[in-house]
DNA sequence: TTCCATGATATCGGAATTCGATATCGTATG
DNA sequence: CATACGATATCGAATTCCGATATCATGGAA
């Protein structure tokens, strides 16, 4: 995979968690913010993904219809606004060294 | 993979980049740099990851002798430099989301 | 009630990555 | 020449990425 790619992987982890940690989220909606990012991921990657995060106790999800299509929303536990934490102050940190 | 590793993954990448666009690094080097940032990354990791930004053209490599041993020494190449600078923008859209 | 269109979510399978552990290799020294 | 050293290379199982496709629940039409 090109190293672009790999490097907004975990950009997108990122999003990921930070728009979960702010309010819920579903895929789709996740995928529409994420492009408008100038981010590309195609549903094969972002489910998986999704799953895995709450599998991992990072997100809750639970369903809701809306506009008569079933929904599944997801949002950020403790240990997933612990992980964003985290991840903001190594970000604070790579800014520092490789920006400045 | 827990989602911080696979978040500092990217960031790892980002600082490869950036250090050898400033100056020749090697394997062991490079490990112990990361370290010193906080980084974790075993050879089994870091090697192949070499080898696959020098196969794509990201960085191109040449053997040195340092105290009796071989090292083989990277640098970015255009390709590495212009995707560095992909990175850091996308780095500098990253903060003003999820850091401001 | 039953069927259909819609679109959100879920899954599939091949190629590639991650990792610790271990092997390989070149050099300098005795 | 033989050996110790340590940097680099490789191994194999588990996991991820991805486009393409399937599945599924819902609301409205007939």
């Amino acid at each position: 995979m090109a190293i672009i790619r790999e490097i907004f992987l975990g950009f997108i982890k990122v999003h990921i968690l930070h728009h979960a940690s702010e309010g819920e989220v579903c895929g789709v909606e996740m995928m529409e913010e994420l492009k408008r990012h100038g981010y590309a991921i195609s549903p094969g990657t972002l489910y998986p993904t999704l799953h895995s995060l709450e599998r991992q106790g990072y997100l809750q999800s639970s369903t809701r219809v809306v506009a008569g299509k079933r929904r599944r929303y997801y949002r950020a536990t403790e240990k997933g606004r612990k992980a964003l934490e985290e991840a903001r102050t190594k970000i604070r940190e790579l800014v520092e060294e490789v920006l400045e």
